[in-house]
DNA sequence: CTTGTTAGCGCC
DNA sequence: AAAGGGCGCTAACAAG
């Protein structure tokens, strides 16, 4: 009876959700397929009377009714013309999904309004509930009662062995709390919904204050911008979660083995070594940095503070796997201890990095340093082996041509081996050393690759019934771009780095197929279109390799031979073709083509010349005379680079293409140190935030796109610039074309930009063979 | 035994 | 003094 009240009465007025929900560890677990309700409320504005005067409703769906409840209000959720908002709309969506029901009638998410408003909350309390209704800033309503925390109402200190109340607060499970504490439950849970109708309120007024300016002219208010673009996007993401990733847990289980006998392999090599000179070494867990430390640098001096020193030697607790009963022990207990002290007595290694803390580095930066560019291939017992392997080291060397000056002194002159080489006595210790070095470091990438990917893609928590991989997508970027957790499927290795091929056991089901499309130099373009950049724009209409544009760009001598014909810019094989005829600039001039390459990526990102000279190891006046050729022929950049710093000082926020705002602190008032990451940020957000506009808009096309909807193919990830669907094999080709086709005119079908948007796109089996 | 923090590292 | 933008995740460590 009371279902049809609510049914009646929201169609006029918007609603809220929100659910309590329990079976689920909200910070391991994805909500698709895990979780049940427990209660949710629904409140429609003041004005709704659900009898004796009450305008919000509870539903107990643990005690009340259950799953058949929950079904009343089917039609409810599914009606699209109910508009309702919810607050983080991704979990709840997929926690009623788990009982068959299609939520519709999307029409916000205050999570994703208040990051519309302010994308930098991080430090001022972030965007829960509790947080934004408690900010004046965003809520200035007087009248209003913010949502308190669980902990605040429901939270007891967990008691003491001797009876007396610790510190610890818990909370009883949602259940306890919903049948034993049930009056302030039921209030708690119908205030999120009153709290979230609120919040939408206040912020829907806030942005429909702000102006929405795209392109310099007006298109509206920023609430519009959020109806046009966020809130389809939103429902997208959504989607794009409940479809998931399909991951081949057998292919998986296989990398691991081989992973972990690989990784075995290495460390035994390592710890052998080392056992050399210090005998506990042969037990230590040489992924440790700290005991890594020990034995690289004991008795070094924290670099911030001469006061401060490792200590000689140092104990360390370890597993006891060999079950080892120590002195004054009975029994062999579960760990025991180990003393490492430094490798070499008599020599100190002076330590090139340091961490911020001030203390020698163990990263794989600094490991890597100590190597040298070696394989971790040596024979340890027999050394006539270690000539083979010489001969392998060092870079391979380039291509000259006769009568053009190749630019940088090549670097295989220098000795392969790192700086471990000499304090170790140099010669066969020395390169012994090395090649140990080495070998750790690749235990270290392994491991690596284990931890971070192999072995959590495996988990059960992280996917669904259907075996496939529910990531969330999360706009919660201080850019606009998107984030994934749980598992975070954006940061997977890449081409080289993906040295077990993980990206193969992303796969499409039975009969389908993965298309992986993704733009080409997109944020490159964005520059240019931004700064109005005449060579950038010149060199994306040109086409071809842009590297190798941008350096015949910089050094005349490239330039004069590109001209001469002696090498060539670029070259697409005719058939019957093997070889160029000439050489190739990226082959002749390897060097310049990759300072080149590097600049284009790092002026965008606002990198100094400090930073370029500490990379290069040239000096900073080298650097910036390099960093000067680049801006030789782009003026255009360092112009509009200034003109957003001073945008970023004057009116403390920079704006995207589309026309969404960043905000940053006054630059008053602030470190140089800080104001440096501010003028950073000002010239890189609306590159990097534009760039997430772009890919946005593409998403949102393919998405609305009838023919790839009919044809079966539906999005599944993105990844900044690359998207990824999965549909039917036969019509692969098809869709395909389709996708290109939205990316390269993702604005309502056109391409605003003043250059083209490449994108490339294949049809794959998995996402590694895609590439 | 839990929690938070740091360093390090994967992606674009 | 610090000198590359944006993320999330892990192990190890430190502290409660």
């Amino acid at each position: 009876m009371w279902v049809h009240l609510v049914y009646e009465l929201v169609e006029v007025i918007v609603s809220i959700y929100a659910f309590q929900v329990s079976n689920i560890d909200v910070k391991q677990e994805t909500p698709v397929d895990h979780g049940e309700i427990t209660c949710f409320s629904i409140y429609c504005g003041p004005e709704a009377n659900f009898g004796n005067g009450k305008s919000c409703i509870w539903v107990d769906v643990l005690d009340g009714g259950g799953k058949s409840l929950l079904v009343e209000f089917a039609p409810f959720f599914e009606d699209p013309s109910i508009k309702k908002v919810w607050h983080n709309y991704s979990f709840d969506r997929h926690v009623i999904e788990n009982y068959g029901i299609k939520v519709s009638g999307f029409h916000a998410d205050t999570m994703h309004l208040a990051r519309l408003w302010d994308s930098s909350r991080r430090t001022k309390g972030g965007y829960s509930l509790e947080a934004l209704t408690g900010d004046l800033a965003v809520c200035g309503d007087k009248n209003m009662v913010g949502k308190v925390s669980m902990k605040n109402i429901f939270g007891r200190r967990k008691l003491k062995k001797d009876g007396s109340e610790g510190k610890i607060i818990t909370i009883p499970p949602v259940e306890e709390l919903q049948r034993e504490e049930r009056k302030p439950w039921i209030c708690y849970s119908a205030l999120d919904a009153m709290s979230t109708l609120k919040l939408y309120e206040n912020l829907k007024s806030k942005l429909s204050g702000r102006e929405w300016k795209l392109d310099g002219s007006t298109k509206g208010r920023m609430i519009d911008f959020y109806e046009k673009y966020w809130r389809p996007f939103g429902e997208i993401l959504v989607e794009m979660e409940a479809e998931g990733m399909l991951v081949d847990r057998a292919y998986l289980a296989e990398i691991e083995k081989v992973a972990q006998a690989e990784q075995q392999v290495a460390a035994n090599r390592f710890r052998r070594w080392a056992s050399k000179y210090c005998p506990d070494a042969k037990y230590m867990n040489v992924g440790s940095d700290a005991q890594l430390r020990q034995l690289f640098f004991g008795g070094a001096q924290n670099s911030k503070d001469p006061n401060e020193s490792l200590p000689d030697e140092r104990d360390f607790k370890i597993p006891n796997v060999e079950k080892v009963i120590e002195e004054g022990k009975k029994t062999a207990t579960k760990f025991r201890t180990i003393r490492l002290h430094r490798l070499l007595c008599d020599t100190r290694i002076d330590p090139e990095i340091y961490t911020a803390s001030g203390w020698p580095s163990a990263s794989g930066d600094a490991l890597k340093t100590l190597a040298g560019k070696i394989s971790a291939e040596f024979s340890f017992t027999d050394e006539s082996d270690s000539l083979q392997t010489d001969a392998n080291v060092g870079n391979l060397p380039e291509t000259k041509l006769p009568g053009v000056e190749v630019g940088a002194v090549s670097e295989c002159t220098k000795s392969a081996y790192g700086t471990a080489y000499a304090p170790f006595g140099g010669g066969e210790k020395g390169k012994e050393a090395c090649h140990a070095i080495a070998a750790l470091c690749e235990m270290c990438s392994i491991d690596s690759l284990l931890s971070n990917f192999i072995l959590p893609l495996q988990g059960s928590h992280i996917s669904g019934k259907n075996g496939r991989i529910h990531c969330s997508l999360n706009i919660n970027t201080e850019t606009g771009r998107l984030s994934a957790r749980r598992p975070n499927l954006q940061n997977q290795p890449a081409l080289e780095k993906d040295r077990y091929k993980i990206r193969q056991a992303f796969i499409a089901a039975p009969g389908n197929s993965l298309i992986v499309a993704d733009y080409g130099q997109l944020e490159l373009r964005i520059l240019a279109h931004l700064a109005n950049c005449k060579s950038m724009l010149d060199a994306f209409e040109a086409g071809g390799d842009f590297h190798s544009r941008t350096a015949m760009n910089m050094y005349p001598h490239i330039r004069k031979a590109v001209d001469q014909k002696l090498v060539l810019l670029e070259w697409h094989p005719q058939p019957g073709e093997e070889k160029p005829p000439v050489p190739l600039l990226k082959d002749a001039f390897a060097s310049e083509r990759r300072k080149a390459k590097m600049l284009n990526f790092s002026i965008a990102y606002g990198k100094t010349p400090v930073g370029l000279a500490r990379d290069w190891k040239v000096s900073v006046k080298e650097a910036k005379e390099t960093v000067d050729l680049w801006y030789n022929e782009r003026h255009e950049v360092r112009k509009w680079q200034e003109e957003r710093k001073k945008e970023a000082q004057k009116d403390s926020c920079v704006h995207t293409l589309l026309g969404r705002v960043r905000h940053f602190p006054s630059m008053k008032n602030v470190t140089p140190y800080q104001k440096g990451h501010i003028e950073r940020a000002a010239i890189n957000t609306p590159v990097q935030g534009s760039a997430a506009d772009v890919a946005m808009c593409a998403m949102i096309e393919i998405s609305k796109n009838a023919r790839l909807k009919e044809l079966g193919w539906r999005l599944l990830l993105q990844v900044h610039d690359e998207v990824i669907l999965e549909g039917p094999t036969e019509s692969g080709e098809e869709a395909k074309a389709i996708v290109v086709d939205c990316m390269s005119k993702p604005f309502d079908g056109k391409n605003i930009l003043q250059v083209d948007l490449s994108v490339d796109a294949k049809c794959a089996q998995n996402w590694y063979s895609a590439k």
